[in-house]
Order: C-alpha cells, then sequence, then structure tokens
DNA sequence: ATGTAATAGTTGAAAATGTAACTAACAAGC
DNA sequence: GCTTGTTAGTTACATTTTCAACTATTACAT
C-alpha cells in the first residue's frame, strides 16, 4: 500500500499554485494590453534591466528563441519595443522599449506590485522569504 | 524608485519553478507512454480516485472540459480506460482504468514518488510541509 | 405536456506552441 | 582564400489549446 498521494505531488502542486496565481494578473495584461503571457514576460525584462538581446532574455526568462521572436515581433508591431542592429556583430538586436512600451510596463509593474502583496497576505516576512528561497531552488533545476 | 523585481514576483517564480520540477517527469510519461500533460493527470486521478466522470476530474484538476474531453479519447484509443454510461443519467459517464491503464498509472506512481523525494531532497520536514501548505493555499484562490 | 433552462460531453475553427529546418553573420583552422 | 562549425534570429509545419457552437439528456416551471 503506497502513501502517495496526485494532490501532494510537488510538480502537480506547482502548477495548480502557478497556474491559480497567475489567472488574475494575466486577464489584466491580456485585457488592457491583450498580451500574451510570453509578451508581458519580455516586456518586464527590458522593463527591468534595460536594453537587452533576444538571446539573452531567453537566458534570463529561461524561454526558447522561438518564443522570444514571436512575442518581440508582436511587441514591435505594437510599437513597444525597437530594435537596433549591433554594429560589431550584425546578428545581434539590441530591444529597447518605446515611451509607450515604458508606460505600458510601469502600469503592469504596479499592478504586479499590487498583486504580489494580495497573494503574500497573511504570510509572515520570514515564510515569504523561505517560499521564494524553495521556489527559486526548484527553478534552478535543469531538465 | 521601485524595488519591485521580476523574479521575485511570486506568479513568475511559481511558474519557473512549476516548469523545472515538471521537465523530467515529462520526459517519462512522454518517453515511455507517449502521454501529454492531461493525459497523465486524467490517468492519475482515475488511478488514485478510482471510477470517475469527466466533469468530477475537471472539478477536481481544475481542467477543462475540452481538455478532459480528448485526455479520456486518447487514453480510451490506448485501451488505459474504459468508459461506462450512467444507467440513471444518461449524459454521464463513468471512467475507469483497464488493467493496462492500471499497469501504467503504478509504474508513473512510482516514477513520480521518487522524483519527489529528489525534489525535497535537502529540505527538512517541517520546511516541504510548509511548502506544500503554501502552495495548496495558493492553488487554492480563485480567477 | 410543453417550453425553457441547465448540465455532460463532443466537435470545428482559430490561435498558440513546439520542433526542426532555415538564413545570415561570425569564428577558427588550414 | 576556403571549408567547417557556431551563434542569432526567423519561418514553416505539425501538434495543442482555446473558444464557441453543437448534440443529447435531464430538470423545472407553468
Amino acid at each position: 500500500m503506497s502513501s502517495f498521494d496526485l494532490e501532494q505531488f510537488l510538480p502537480y502542486l506547482l502548477n495548480q499554485a502557478a497556474e491559480a496565481s497567475s489567472l488574475e494578473f494575466q486577464q489584466v495584461y491580456k485585457d488592457r494590453y491583450g498580451m500574451l503571457r510570453n509578451e508581458w514576460r519580455v516586456l518586464f525584462h527590458l522593463g527591468q534591466f534595460g536594453r537587452m538581446t533576444a538571446s539573452e532574455i531567453g537566458a534570463r526568462a529561461r524561454l526558447h528563441k522561438t518564443k522570444i521572436s514571436r512575442a518581440v515581433a508582436k511587441l514591435e508591431a505594437r510599437r513597444f519595443l525597437i530594435r537596433k542592429r549591433d554594429e560589431d556583430d550584425r546578428r545581434v538586436e539590441h530591444l529597447h522599449l518605446t515611451p509607450t512600451g515604458r508606460a505600458a510596463f510601469e502600469d503592469l509593474r504596479r499592478v504586479a506590485e499590487r498583486y504580489d502583496s494580495e497573494l503574500t497576505a497573511g504570510m509572515t516576512v520570514s515564510e515569504i522569504a523561505q517560499l521564494r528561497a524553495q521556489l527559486e531552488h526548484l527553478a534552478q533545476r535543469r531538465g
């Protein structure tokens, strides 16, 4: 007789928590800016880190280059970012937000901040810190 | 100046952890049984809870009925489960695993158990319990 | 009993994703 | 110079997912 419980299985639990906790925020960037998940991720990376290349975003966010490529194309079409060829290595494109893109980022950043505090309401500061540390540790794992 | 950090944003962190922690297990059910995510989820619900209807699985796993419908069709085609019409309410189908399906479940359950202990290696029992409790709490949230 | 609404589950078309092949540019060896 | 290999990013095609419409059955109100 095994004690295995699907609903205690960490990958399952993590997925349930991730989906549930993404829903409301997803609604905002979707409704307000017609963005998809990969698009807000790219937007946030550029908003937070400034000018980056697609590869750099991919490495940080662990997104496949095709996802980035398409997200960048969409964001560019909406005038949220512009590309600039690197003069030394003409394969590379530097991406950065336009004022419009930055405004969207600032808006969504505020929403995210507020939402994050809602999610952590009821937890103590040290509980939150520990949760984040454990999630970071799990996220480190390489498939 | 804001202190917002994308990589500390809980929905982002949860998604990163969920994806990373699902990778290896996904590889197993995919390689070994050609299953997709929704298929192993349905398989596991039937394996763990016995006979269930599609709606019951959907409510528990928070999967949309079209995902269930297609996962069930695939599992049925591979002879992992069979359907039985409810005699009192002929809209309802009761699903349960075949011996083949149960064998696949038992096999994957063992893999999942082992994998779960790998993931939690390095954490104390109480840390693990707390992590699970926090994830359950976050998963509760309704969008 | 008859009309209306609700529920279980399926299906088709559109959108998104994954995988692999592709172009273009650079790098390194000879 | 030329060949071979690598990296940045795009594109094409197959698979999945999403969304809305659909069938069939039950429930409920009049």
